[in-house]
DNA sequence: TTTGTATTTAAGTATTTGCTTAAATAAGTA
DNA sequence: TACTTATTTAAGCAAATACTTAAATACAAA
């Protein structure tokens, strides 16, 4: 944060004053967001929750043999999911389902919109 | 991708390969979409997106006074999101205006709209 | 109880990320 | 011309990320 040559001299310093104070007044949903976006925005976990949404739930196992990687791998996908409270889990005998979690799929249901809109457009 | 354990042994092989045909159809969208993704999941670079959504364009200068961050941070990040395309440059004398791009604003407009939402929300 | 299956956790590591400081460009001004 | 301003680039570094392998946990069946 060094103090080198800002602010430039023809600034609109009203402008500057008013973005501030919208960042302020919106501080938790870019933490929010910013979160879920950080999430989504690695390529394996953005196929693990569009998987989610078209399969309804899956458990480790499927997801490792679906996308080609181990399941410790894949586990620690699922936690960091599970962590931002993005995905759930569901006991079943010795196998876990994990599924959406119906908060978030407003924010996610755009992305599955994009990828379904796309494929339409290229096939 | 060792091969441990899997497929489980109650594991329904038509879904399996039901998911992987998704995956693979829809590839490119996955890539392309992760990697905006992947940009907007750092806070700061959702920041600066929402605000030349707002306020049309922006300099590093300012950029870096609203942020409370040096100048070479806020240059960082405006060269990865015009990396990946998401922003452009318009030159005016010695200052630099970025903007966003057209073609992204699809995927980004529901980010800008949870935020705007929310901010009523809890006003 | 032993064995096998499904999953998680832990430790190690190579790569990436996001900043820092210092130097390099580029364009206006004196 | 030299000096300031706006921005980028480069090098260095601490922290985070995403995998690996090996060990631990939990449940079910023989």
């Amino acid at each position: 944060m060094a103090n080198d040559t800002c602010i430039r001299l023809q600034a609109d310093i009203e402008q500057i004053k008013s973005c501030r104070e919208k960042l302020k007044s919106n501080s938790k949903s870019f933490l929010q967001l910013g979160q879920v976006l950080a999430l989504a925005g690695n390529e394996v976990r953005l196929k693990i929750l569009f998987l989610l949404e078209e399969e309804n739930e899956l458990c480790p196992c499927d997801l490792s043999d679906i996308l080609g990687m181990s399941i410790p791998a894949i586990s620690q996908h699922l936690r960091k999911l599970k962590d931002g409270n993005i995905i759930e889990a569901r006991k079943a005998g010795q196998t876990i389902f994990y599924s959406l979690r119906s908060e978030h799929l407003k924010t996610l249901r755009p992305f599955f919109k994009f990828i379904n809109q796309q494929n339409l457009a290229t096939v």
